[in-house]
DNA sequence: ACTTTATGACATATATAAATTGCATTATGT
DNA sequence: ACATAATGCAATTTATATATGTCATAAAGT
């Protein structure tokens, strides 16, 4: 399995969003949210790119593995 | 629908290697890797990161929208 | 001309992301 | 004690990513 995705949790707690809240601005379902924050899906580049840029983050940010310096 | 991915394209031209010779090193199928340069895709995150690692690029490199300056 | 390589296109099958619904639990507020 | 919000979990359904196989075509090499 994967790792829990700290950041995007992070990043939403920063907006003060709950994943329910979060989930409706991207445009998904709170369970969709809350199994990625889990690292328990694979989520599609679209879902991604919606988190980003409702968090204004980019993809790097929130989903890239080794942190830019 | 979506836009040609030509950053990847031009990224696995670099390594000078086919669609079929990218798609083994990442694990995937031809038809994978031929459709996501087509942009007919919506790959999964981990197919987006197998590739970026494949090709030494980061997901903004060949997957975020808004180059990074 | 013939072969080989590379790529796009198409159909079908399979795996899985995502939706939908519901329930349990924990924390917070009254 | 009761209500409510937030989250995790699980079952089922639906949509779609990916695999598999095949064919067409164009380019390069012989």
């Amino acid at each position: 399995m994967q790792m829990k995705n700290v950041r995007l949790k992070m990043a939403r707690i920063e907006h003060d969003l709950s994943q329910d809240e979060l989930a409706k601005k991207v445009g998904v379902t709170r369970q969709t949210i809350g199994l990625i924050e889990l690292g328990k899906y694979n989520p599609t580049l679209s879902v991604c790119i919606a988190i980003c840029k409702t968090l204004n983050k980019t993809l790097d940010d929130l989903f890239w593995e080794e942190q830019s310096e």
